[in-house]
DNA sequence: ATCAATACTTGAAGAAGTTAAATATTCGCC
DNA sequence: GGCGAATATTTAACTTCTTCAAGTATTGAT
């Protein structure tokens, strides 16, 4: 995370970082609600509340609902001010920029995209800057209340020093892009994973909320997965976690290009379905969308690709869920927009493959609206307001 | 954990428990270096102290070595009393019950067995008191300072209420043997599954000290996997984490006895390797230890057997490697008696198979002595003296 | 003997939370 | 409309834990 000015943040007390999380990620409670809810005594709640309301980040609802049997004071909820707040979210990709701006509760409210011609640290900075420009341009409310800015690329990031130590569609080692684009943008920046922030974003903002653990696979030219344990994100020691595509599911299967042999990716990886593809119509140039397209029609031979790479990824999901048992699990990515064709054969392996009571893991599988990408960005860095 | 009589624990404010906690597993250290290892002011650790020393739990070191460049006062370090407080660890399998005295630091002080012939729960306990009066007329020091005793048994266990919701091995169901067994005892009692239980005494007394996240895997008739991730055992959600041994990793291997395809059970598992050693000699009465006399003695096929065992076992460590990123990995149990026929095959199919930085991942392969599974109750019950 | 360096202790002050009592609002009932 | 039970929120006094700042203790070097 890295500085730019900043307006005054809602970290303070322990108390008061749980009340504003739980407020932001579960939706409104009453005080006496989060005070059961988080272990401490209603006159902390609302002790800690009241500089939050103070500051604008919560307000309280009118009360509606009763709760209880009929009798009783009504509650005067808590909840969040969306709109007190504004943040940027941009991923990079190896020819393009995407970027969003998304409120408190991570609602997209603009959307802007730049290509990406050079990989030069100059020169995505530019555009950076010129993205973050557009969206400010294209946001319609008040400019004043955007000042931070997240970051998410695929990689190796050091998300507390804002490096990237490795980027492979960049060709970057070592790059200190969160104090550069700080900097470059005068927003306070965040960098991070583009699959940890795409886990981070369905922690707080998606089907992950309330779960102590919980992954996220995302289908694409690569299979990631990001995790939460114990309710806190994985990273791994070596800044390696999350390779689900590099586990081994067939010990008769393809090389894979890092080495190994019967890899997830190396059988469902995009290219790998279009190298599998053209071996089997003999078309060399076969495009993943005609691959698709062919399966759909009903062409055996490329059927039986997809139907083996969606039992490569059953088998790697199980493999997630047999290790750290999350309470539940969700699959995407661009890979899924081919959904029909790899849904039932991803349940089905799951199933067989996972062990016991690890089998009763919900699977939600569904495609990935590129934008999304982007909020992640945004919710990494809604997070580093909220979190100390 | 279960309450027997209480001898006045030294769980106090957080500080006294961080302190504790790291001279415990740390080693002794003064007062100054624990401030900063911990992030204290050096008068809260003064403060934290006290009350552990005159409970006898810690005690000052002579100042012997001296750190710092040469001037200043030296330090007094603080160290545990490993004397103060034994702690009784029993392993419960199918046909006996392993039981150690521990002090304080995990050191096996006393052990004693006892067979089991019946799986009734009042059978067992009856044989868990047994054993535990043999030790305490087996241990040399004062009996009155052993006031804890863990339980360890594989299968699904909730520590926090002492229950074992399945124990396939006993044919048990929603047996509440925490209770139970400190009424019979008037002990203290904790229960965890062995494998987590090894995992726990390992993190604190043994190669995972120090380690953010770790992995211990055990190779035997089961394979099993105990997790540290963010300093923290991981549990599942459905009770079920660390299932390395039914993670796919052949997808023509056998079928296992869980419903899956090509497990590393399947292949790996005690039992799996007996069969195929039968299979490939044609000697249908073939036992483990034979199995593994041939393979030494040069038995091509037989040994082809264990080849293909350890690249299935490097195959599951690599997934987990991959997933989480430990800072190490301990391999063991009891199928490691056969370590020089696993070893280079484990290390050479997961140095193949982990990925990029994941490889560095140091990998410790050591045969088990079966006692250190009643040693792992024991720690386990060492930390309920010390965890609030 | 004196000084600089480091370790430890002490007492006052501050932060964060709890308990208990007061206050606020509502419903059901007369 | 008024009363009492029920529930929510606030307030103020108090507890607990920690830090801060200042002192004490002990050593090596000069």
């Amino acid at each position: 995370m890295f500085p730019g000015r900043d307006t005054g943040a809602p970290a303070g007390p322990p108390a008061a970082t749980a009340v504003f999380t739980a407020v932001l990620t579960e939706g409104p409670a009453s005080r006496v609600a989060l005070a059961r809810r988080l272990g401490l005594s209603s006159a902390a709640v609302t002790k800690a509340a009241r500089p939050l309301i103070d500051l604008g980040y919560l307000h309280e609802l009118a009360a509606t609902e009763r709760t209880g049997p009929g009798a009783g004071r009504p509650a005067s909820p808590l909840a969040v001010r969306a709109e007190r707040e504004f943040f940027i979210g941009v991923k990079i990709t190896a020819d393009e920029l995407i970027g969003v701006v998304c409120d408190l509760r991570a609602q997209v409210r603009a959307t802007a995209r730049r290509p990406l011609n050079d990989p030069d640290v100059d020169a995505v900075l530019g555009e950076v800057g010129r993205l973050a420009d557009d969206l400010l341009n294209a946001f319609p409310g008040d400019r004043a209340r955007i000042s931070r800015l997240g970051l998410a690329l695929s990689g190796d990031i050091d998300r507390t020093t804002g490096l990237v130590r490795y980027s492979p569609f960049l060709h970057w080692r070592n790059v200190p892009l969160g104090p550069l684009a700080a900097r470059r943008t005068g927003l306070t920046v965040t960098v991070e994973n583009d699959v940890k922030a795409l886990t981070a974003a369905e922690h707080w903002f998606g089907e992950g909320v309330g779960a102590e653990s919980f992954a996220l696979v995302t289908v694409g030219t690569g299979i990631g997965c990001g995790l939460v344990v114990n309710g806190r994100l994985v990273s791994g020691s070596n800044g390696v976690a999350g390779e689900i595509g590099h586990i081994a599911v067939d010990a008769a299967g393809p090389d894979c290009h890092c080495g190994g042999r019967g890899c997830v990716e190396s059988i469902a990886g995009t290219d790998a379905i279009v190298w599998q593809a053209r071996d089997r119509t003999g078309r060399p140039d076969l495009t993943i969308d005609e691959a698709v397209a062919l399966a759909r029609g009903g062409h055996e031979q490329v059927r039986a690709v997809f139907t083996r790479a969606g039992n490569a990824i059953g088998c790697g999901i199980a493999a997630v869920a047999n290790l750290v048992g999350p309470t539940r699990i969700v699959v995407s990515g661009e890979g899924l927009a081919a959904y029909d064709l790899f849904d039932s054969h991803i349940r089905t392996s799951f199933e067989r493959q996972a062990f016991g009571a690890a089998a009763r893991c919900p699977l939600s599988i569904r495609p990935l609206p590129f934008e999304e990408w982007a909020r992640g960005a945004a919710a990494v860095s809604i997070q580093s307001l909220v979190l100390p």
